[in-house]
RNA sequence: CGGGAAGUAGCACAACUUGGCAGUGCGCGUGGUUUGGGACCAUGAGGUUGCAGGUUCAAAUCCUGUCUUCCCGACCA
């Protein structure tokens, strides 16, 4: 491309709206920009991103077998409805209406229409197994987009399927796209950990994700000093270190504890009760109010107690609900003669001798033990912390924060149920369709790119993903040697397949290296006054250093840097 | 969905409290001086102040409604 006559521009300054490193660059640099909240257009720049990024992915899918579809965006809400689905996607699915009041939802995923392609082919066991997978927009009605284009309502996937007779063949599919996503995350440049996590809406058996590693990602995810665990704080078991108490049980005691309100509080005035506290929250569980019992400095994890109480809904009672059923003002609560059941975490079961609220305004009870109150349910129901003891090996836990760029799921029996995607085995027996599914978001995998690939002059592209890979700066435009030697290389580049930008823009020097730098160009030629003596600058974005070399050998180099660093 | 903030030139913002010619910087046009890391001087262009109503001799400014955007929370493959 020629910046001359072509479109192409950068911000000067950073862009007020954008709340990530990698939205404010992407914007500056021109290579998106914001229609509305959570919707973005890709101009040039960031469509030749894109479009790197999905051939990436396409290579590979097809590489693993799988073949290549296109669904439609606009899908009838039966087909939700068949899954059971539109109440779990609810609030998040775009709907609207055609002209005959007819139901329909923009696609936010698309398991149903593949189920359905699928039973297509499927009848015997001869037909199975195989792969299917899109590349395609979906649309999600998120209550808050944000991060650019980390959370979206409208974006890019890829998302595959596949389909098999049993268990055992879908373990190997499984593991055949698990081995096509490294290849392609290792492409992409991305640093990613894969992890363990919840199967969620999705349903089925087993869910991995692949998390781009940086600060701003919203997953916490929680790995091992020692061993290679890695898993989303989700679903990351706590194991209780047997710590026996020697300490002798002492009789329950009502303390004042006026306005201490928060575990802040109370730890302040009971100075002694430290990391003897334990909270009582009050949650909704599908309609119900329940006492939540944990350790004072622990979180409660709505997932784990979901699934302990095989709830579908989970929340945190309010103010009025708790003042109905409970007498107590929130901050006195406890479970010692407490009307509703008391959900208890692990963690409490070896405490001794700890404080919980009185149900009395301004009063507490200290050496309360397990024989004071009555346990309704008992499980793991808190987030994993720091430090804790990893699930596999006892190591010592430690938290990154991720952005969760693909995941893998075993979905098992469910959607082949729905829809009836049945073949004969080899016995006459009808059996369901084992599926898999398998997702990757497109603008994810940029955006993490760009949180994790720049410096303060902007963004610092991998060679596989880059929009161009080399930038032919002309210092003088009107300098005939200059511009003769730089339309010569431009073209021979063009030639041999190499991407290639020529800033033949008349302006002044600096603002072409200053644009050149935000927009990640990893190859910068400049041709300036030494072009007399055929000699012209090489340097990488990704490096400091500034090499001299002749004309006549920069394609090589080029060719080397391009060779070396394209994985 | 709850709480908060903001919409004025392509971008960032001022003027609003106390109603009286629509302003600054960046960017953009033209002329000149410059010319290897976001130049300087001069001179211009660019606005239905988000939209709709109301109050007033007069509204960017006050009032009502509405739309949009952002932040915190809730929510979230």
């Amino acid at each position: 491309m020629r910046l001359k006559n072509s479109y192409f521009y950068t911000l000067r300054e950073d862009n007020k709206e954008e709340d990530s490193v990698s939205g404010n660059l992407l914007v500056r640099g021109g290579f998106v920009k914001k229609s509305s909240s959570g919707v973005y257009m890709y101009l040039p720049l960031g469509l030749r991103v894109l479009k790197n990024i999905e051939n990436i992915i396409r290579e590979e899918m097809d590489a693993s077998g799988a073949a290549e579809v296109l669904m439609p965006a606009l899908i009838n809400e039966e087909y939700f409805a068949k899954s059971n689905r539109l109440g779990s996607f609810g609030k998040e699915m775009f709907k609207l209406e055609d002209r005959f009041e007819k139901k329909y939802t923009l696609g936010p995923t698309h398991e149903e229409l593949f189920a359905v392609a699928a039973s297509m082919k499927v009848k015997s066991f001869k037909d199975l197994p195989f792969t299917l997978y899109q590349i395609q927009t979906k649309f999600r009605d998120e209550a808050r987009p944000r991060y650019g284009l980390l959370r979206l309502r409208e974006f890019m996937m890829k998302d595959a399927y596949s389909f098999d007779k049993d268990e055992a063949g879908l373990s190997e599919s499984y593991t055949a796209m698990f081995n096509a996503y490294k290849k392609i995350f290792g492409r992409l440049g991305i640093n990613y950990k894969i992890v363990r996590a919840d199967t969620g809406k999705m349903g089925g058996s087993l869910s991995e994700e692949f998390q781009a590693i940086t600060d701003i990602g919203e997953d916490t995810i929680v790995l091992c000093d020692k061993c290679d665990y890695a898993s989303n704080i989700e679903v990351c078991s706590t194991i209780i270190m047997d710590t026996e108490s020697k300490e002798k049980i002492l009789e329950k005691d009502l303390v004042s504890t006026p306005n201490a309100k928060t575990i802040e509080e109370v730890a302040e005035i009971l100075p002694e009760a430290n990391n003897k506290l334990v909270k009582s929250l009050i949650y909704k569980i599908d309609k119900k109010l329940y006492l939540v019992l944990l350790k004072g400095d622990s979180v409660v994890n709505e997932d784990k107690l979901a699934r302990l109480m095989d709830a579908n809904e989970v929340e945190l009672a309010s103010e009025d609900e708790i003042k109905k059923k409970v007498k107590t003002e929130i901050g006195f609560v406890g479970p010692i003669d407490i009307n509703i059941p008391v959900i208890m975490d692990n963690e409490v079961e070896v405490m001794t001798n700890f404080v919980v609220g009185a149900n009395k305004k301004d009063y507490h009870y200290k050496n309360v033990n397990l024989s004071d109150f009555n346990i309704d349910f008992k499980g793991d129901i808190r987030n994993v912390k720091e430090g804790d003891s990893c699930p596999e090996c006892g190591g010592k836990l430690y938290f990154k924060k991720g952005i969760e760029c693909g995941n893998t799921f075993k979905l098992g029996t469910k959607y082949s149920e729905a829809f009836d995607l049945k073949y004969l085995d080899s016995e006459n027996n009808l059996q369901p369709v084992h599926m898999g599914s398998y997702g990757i978001g497109l603008g994810r995998c940029l955006a993490a790119l760009v949180e994790q690939r720049n410096d303060e002059n902007g963004i610092i592209w991998p060679i596989s993903v880059a929009p161009y890979k080399v930038a032919i700066i002309v210092i003088d435009i009107l300098n005939v040697d200059q511009m003769d030697a730089a339309n010569h290389l431009y073209n021979e580049l063009r030639d041999l397949g190499i991407e290639t930008i020529l800033d033949d823009r008349d302006i002044r020097p600096g603002v072409k290296f200053n644009d050149m730098d935000l927009i990640g160009i990893p190859i910068r030629i400049t041709i300036g006054k030494k072009i007399v003596e055929h000699i012209v600058e090489l340097k990488k974005r990704n490096s400091e250093e500034t090499t001299e070399i002749s004309i006549f050998d920069v394609i090589y180099n080029v060719q080397d840097i391009i060779e070396e660093e394209n994985i």
